[in-house]
RNA sequence: GGUCCUGUGGCCGAGUGGCUAGGCAGAGCUCUGCAAAAGCUUCCACAGCGGUUCGAAUCCGCUCGGGACCUCCA
């Protein structure tokens, strides 16, 4: 069964075919680094890590683009002489570029601890201006964008009509008709420079206090909103490609600007599939500055938000965000980040087990039944990923492994009733798509080995004082470990086991 | 105002025209020195009102509610 995905350009799944297979070109947009990522974010870096993973996995040959927008776009355009970056930068007295590296290290330090596998090129926009000129230059050359005081813009209205007769009206992306868009495109101070009020900025001239300019035909100035990431994405993907991914607040105007520039630069749609994902909300409502509701990854990995009754792992968010679809908008509360935890944490110690278990030697199915729902709850693995990145779906059928799984640990199924084959497919599938495509790993502090080592005494001694009916002892032991957040197991063939909190 | 999405059990969340995802929480049981863990069983649903259909939570219409985008935003 082919992969399929949602397109947002069509409005329907269709089958991904890459271009030139076996190579496939994704670009997502990726953040501006004028602040902390908050969970927000998380929410495409680890659906669009999961598609790269899962592109892998299907022998594909991915070449993925995340740009870092440090060149900061602006509060409101024309409106203050400074830009996000370099107001901030006066604040906290940073130089912008020293501001950009530290948020910078933080973004890379949360998608580490997400998991998230770094990309295959990360562009920064500062470190692509010449080609960003470049394309603007090619726009005023193809009419397509005109200078005004040192600034340029995109005529909205020539690309619509001219490229509406090709099939490609501006809007296209997001479904919206630019007739309408004039009517209601809210009123900006400053715009008297533009042709149209849905133009929109290329290129801007920089006021004299404003920090971060470079040289440029029409004068000293900096990019604007949405070039970089056509240049970008043109420079390393090519005229077409792929995927392009990001999320569905970028659909409009964003997107749809980056289609209309590189439509008229390199005379193609640039990319094939369009990808989206929803918003993660709180409460209803998403999260975003202007609510006032943005929880940092940071202060939610420590728990130091008043919204928050606790720190939760970087790998329960994760796990949180798959549990859902990404299409999907996806409510936050600590009561469903706290139901995650713990089932993460039974997915987890039942997959931890499996591993070590040992695939019996050759032996059949005793319980046909049950070999065949294996065989079939296993199966669906792809065919639920083949179906749009189902994860919510191929996390159903893995909890219903675990029952299984358990159940032969604990013995109240016997250990034949699996053949031998199945138990082995079992085993590399879940290894396959809890590690390597959903990125899930199991943490556990101070695993240098001593700490095993350490545990084992106590619990031995704890089992020495059981067979004396010293309960006094052993409830110590156990309790004690409790509160420092070692939980002991006791399994059912006597044996002991430990989970770190 | 325009465009669009959405309303599932205590909570979070899949989903298909007929065969009641899954997780967390609750209840009961098994196991246990007691617990925990684990397993088993179980309660609770498809916003409302119409319509199409042999049959709809799933399709259509209306009503009510929620949200997104139109402005930097994942």
């Amino acid at each position: 069964m082919p992969l399929k995905v949602y397109n947002s350009l069509t409005r329907q799944k269709e089958e991904f075919v890459p271009i030139n297979a076996p190579y496939v070109g994704m670009y997502v947009c990726g953040p501006t680094v004028s602040g902390e990522s908050h969970l927000g974010h998380a929410r495409p870096y680890v659906t669009f890590d999961v598609l790269y993973r899962y592109l892998m996995h299907n022998g594909y040959k991915v070449r993925y683009v995340r740009n870092l927008t440090d060149a900061g776009h602006f509060e409101e355009e024309g409106r203050e002489a400074e830009d996000k970056i370099s107001k901030k930068a006066v604040l906290e007295k940073l130089e912008p570029m020293e501001l950009v590296q530290k948020y910078t290290n933080l973004y890379h330090w949360a998608m580490g601890r997400l998991n998230n596998l770094p990309p295959s090129i990360e562009p920064t926009a500062t470190g692509h201006i010449i080609e960003q000129i470049e394309m603007i230059k090619k726009l005023i050359a193809d009419g397509y964008a005109y200078e005004v005081n040192g600034s340029v813009y995109f005529d909205v209205e020539k690309y619509n009509t001219d490229y509406s007769q090709k099939g490609q009206p501006y809007g296209i992306l997001s479904g919206r008709v630019l007739e309408e868009q004039i009517e209601s495109t809210r009123e900006l101070d400053n715009q008297d420079e533009k042709r149209n009020r849905s133009d929109f900025a290329l290129w801007k001239k920089a006021p004299p206090e404003h920090i971060m300019r470079w040289q440029s035909p029409w004068g000293e100035g900096f990019p604007g909103w949405h070039i970089e990431c056509s240049a970008m994405a043109t420079k390393y993907l090519g005229e077409e490609f792929d995927i392009h991914g990001g999320g569905m607040d970028l659909q409009f105007p964003h997107h749809e600007c980056e289609i209309a520039q590189s439509t008229v630069c390199n005379h193609k749609m640039p990319a094939r599939y369009w990808m989206h994902n929803n918003m993660i909300t709180i409460n209803g409502r998403k999260m975003g500055k202007s609510y006032n509701n943005v929880i940092k990854l940071s202060e939610l990995f420590s728990g130091g938000h008043p919204l928050l009754e606790q720190p939760y792992h970087p790998m329960t968010i994760r796990f949180f965000i798959l549990q859902s679809h990404y299409r999907g908008t996806l409510d936050f509360s600590n009561e469903a980040l706290q139901a995650s935890e713990k089932a993460l944490k039974r997915l987890m110690e039942s997959f931890e087990w499996l591993s070590q278990w040992p695939v019996p030697g050759n032996q059949q199915a005793a319980d046909q039944a049950l070999d065949a729902k294996v065989q079939k709850l296993v199966g669906e693995f792809e065919q639920f990923m083949d179906d749009d990145l189902n994860t919510a779906k191929v996390l159903a059928n893995m909890f219903e492994l675990v029952s299984v799984i358990n159940s032969i640990k604990d013995k109240h199924i016997p250990v034949n009733a699996l053949a031998a084959a199945t138990v082995d497919t079992l085993k590399k599938q879940l290894q396959l798509f809890v590690e390597d495509i959903f990125g899930l790993k199991q943490e556990r502090a101070g695993d240098d080995g001593k700490l095993d080592g350490v545990l084992q005494l106590l619990i031995d001694i704890r089992k020495d004082a059981k067979s004396r009916k010293d309960f006094v002892t052993s409830d110590k032991i156990r309790n004690e470990l409790a509160t420092l957040g070692v939980q002991l197991k006791d399994e059912k063939d006597g044996g002991v086991s430990y989970t770190i909190a």
